[in-house]
DNA sequence: AATTGTGAAATTGTTCACAGCA
DNA sequence: TGCTGTGAACAATTTCACAATT
């Protein structure tokens, strides 16, 4: 367990679940809160109650990135969000772009959250006249005309779309081409985008609708399957 | 495969798996854009062709519902599309409330897409003296001091929780005590509810982390291993 | 005594492959 | 012939259970 050893004890590569992931970004938040609750230890236990999980799988997602927790003690708190930070690349800051200020992104630009994870806003474009040039918490909006020269000249790592979805499969097809690889898109559309570039879909219908199956269909799917067959 | 006959071929009631779920989301708005270009039958394979799944996943999927296509034909565009939209529960009007009118919640109002899907937000709520009795998009913003009684009052099915994450839980907390089965989180926050009330939690930062792991580690855990240990 | 780290078992989800039908 | 529907095989993920460690 020791970090000296020159010997490895396990595979140097693994492929890191998708679930993983997502709950390696619960803990962090959690640690952060513990942090500011001033806790200097928890346990897999005590954090997995906090976020309805179970004590194994907090420490089975930790284990794939090393040991770093105390047999009897516990995990400490404030190194194991550095080490969770470290992990999922949030220890630096990010230049992002928004592309498409409208209702969406109007209220992206204003969100502190993304700020405070070292996400920075570095650039906004849009192809309405009548916002170009105009000011957005200190940044001019570019016209979108300009997107691929832009995106290069000023070192952008994410663009995060939010222009209509008829539009949203060309711009993602201009940030390919700008060399970007990673995507937040907030268009209901399924992007197009090749293998090595990341994207994710952040669709708020889709959650609505999981959330009106889940009421129509109280826990099983017995009045789905007569309701469907009789339809 | 009749469903005339008295003899069910499979139990009745079924666990249908969240992904399945939201599958079912993107084969509804697959299946509206193969509607409005024309198309009366798709085959499975063509419709996991353009959403970038197996035919496999997309007819098992439909199975656990029933037998919707015909062999060696395929399935029917626009009675599949309204079969599912039964499924989801899409396929009527669901009275929504906003809380919190801030960048979020006023972007949420104005997104036409949730309307489009039959969510309609009927009640806006706010603690802030400025906003309330303010008009949005035709909705008067009410007091959330008067959160339980106005719930109950309009028939509200749906919350959408935009506050900010430290008012979060007690707003939801509040719409648990005024019979709310649920609801859509967009605090980043782990929010508790009892056991019967449905809750999603839209967070658009982990959105980010997951990029940022995926950009810092490409494909492979590799480097993660590394430097996680010598951190 | 408490708690981690982890193989092995159990469970869940996906893909295969083919019978059955249009 | 083409394509669905589905049990069986396979793969991934979660949980269990316990040795190892403080």
């Amino acid at each position: 367990m020791s970090s000296h050893t020159t010997t490895p004890k396990k595979p140097r590569t693994r492929r890191i679940s998708e679930s993983t992931i997502r709950r390696l970004s619960i803990y962090y938040r959690a640690l952060a809160r513990l942090e500011a609750e001033g806790y200097h230890t928890v346990s897999s236990k005590e954090l997995a109650r906090r976020e309805r999980l179970t004590p194994a799988q907090v420490r089975k997602d930790l284990s794939f990135f090393g040991s770093f927790g105390t047999r009897g003690l516990g995990y400490p708190v404030s190194e194991l969000r550095g080490k969770i930070a470290r992990i999922l690349g949030i220890d630096r800051m990010w230049n992002v772009a928004l592309i498409g200020v409208g209702n969406i992104g109007s209220a992206l630009v204003a969100y502190k959250e993304f700020q405070r994870q070292g996400f920075h806003i570095r650039r906004i474009f849009d192809n309405d006249q009548r916002k170009i040039g105009s000011n957005h918490k200190g940044i001019m909006v570019s016209d979108i005309a300009d997107l691929e020269s832009e995106l290069k000249a000023s070192k952008i790592e994410i663009t995060v779309i939010a222009v209509p979805a008829h539009a949203a499969q060309d711009v993602a097809d201009r940030c390919v081409r700008a060399g970007i690889k990673a995507m937040l898109n907030f268009a209901p559309v399924n992007l197009k985008v090749p293998d090595d570039v990341c994207l994710r879909t952040e669709n708020m219908s889709m959650e609505l609708e999981y959330l009106s199956f889940s009421r129509v269909n109280q826990g099983s799917v017995e009045t789905v399957l007569l309701d469907a067959e009789k339809a």
